[in-house]
DNA sequence: ATTATCTATAGATCTATAGATAATGC
DNA sequence: ATTATCTATAGATCTATAGATAATGC
């Protein structure tokens, strides 16, 4: 099987280096790629779809990234030691990729869900992580996870065109 | 301030034991609720509001608890340990919860949102946990918790006439 | 007199280091 | 020759117990 546990200490200085790599690896492919799309010009008929598209992009690789990895480390967001300082550069990260989804859901119409369309999305995709830690995650998780957000921000009648151009987005950044 | 570490084991066995009584508080209060609610017979009108009622009751009843308790003892959820058959009472529990709000939701109009709106719901409601471990919780996130769950049953145009059955069951029940 | 707390600590477990052994890449 | 792994273990921390001291309820 896998390694001794003082083998790790051949690369990595301490224990809490080790899971800050860990809680690092769950955050930054969703993060550059929020980046990518939250950079993205508007107007450009390439890239552009209907509002929302790119809230749905994002969740949706975010999404699939949390179900598909080899492990489920998602779970370890929520460990005691992870609110101290110590790990102020994943939580910086994961704050700032809340951000953008709260961004990205900014501008579209406002429903009785709340004040924030987007950040619903962001929980949505974070659920995920608890759903798969209980065994039922399936193929098609994320992209309900995502569609479920996009509802929540008024979208679910345009939601075909939504998923069209939420996968032609993920298609051409990832 | 408290007590000693040791001055515990008065009380308790194990650390375990300590653990798993934590996690029975947040959970138990919940699920007498929520049996309440869907042991209630159809068609009396005393209790009988429009299709969701229960479920936004269930939703909103649980998230204030999760968000209004003296600690965000949620957290532990995801501890590794509690996944053995030790905490295997609380994890029927949490299932049993979780499978009432699939039926609460099972009846009610399925949309685009995918197959179970009434999980969606759960999930969302078990979101405040980590919104409330982010310091982002504040007075109506549980009602707009509960609203999200209902909206992605189908139920969105509702609302008010539901929020309204919503309260009264839980003014009798509670 | 029963119940709860405290101090002190034994024994178990966890973290990290030292030094020996094996694997890898010029 | 450099990098990675292993075994063994020191020292730190955690869990639970023993026995003394304090608080509570008849």
């Amino acid at each position: 099987m896998g390694i001794r546990q003082s083998s790790l200490y051949h690369h990595f200085k301490t224990k809490d280096d080790i899971l800050e790599d860990l809680l690092e690896g769950t955050v930054s492919g969703g993060l550059t790629f929020a980046r990518a799309v939250a950079a993205l010009p508007a107007g450009i008929p390439e890239t552009e779809g209907p509002a929302g598209s790119r809230l749905h992009a994002v969740a949706l690789y975010d999404g699939t990234q949390l179900c598909n990895a080899r492990w489920n480390l998602g779970v370890l967001y929520h460990l005691p030691e992870v609110r101290s300082t110590r790990f102020a550069r994943f939580l910086n990260d994961r704050q700032e990729l809340r951000h953008l989804y709260g961004e990205l859901g900014g501008g579209l119409s406002a429903t009785a869900a709340g004040p924030d369309g987007g950040d619903f999305t962001f929980r949505l995709v974070e659920s995920l992580i608890y759903l798969r830690a209980d065994g039922a995650v399936g193929p098609d998780s994320p992209l309900q996870a995502a569609d479920a957000g996009l509802i929540l921000c008024g979208l679910g009648g345009e939601l075909p065109a939504i998923r069209a151009a939420s996968r032609s987005l993920i298609d051409r950044l990832a």
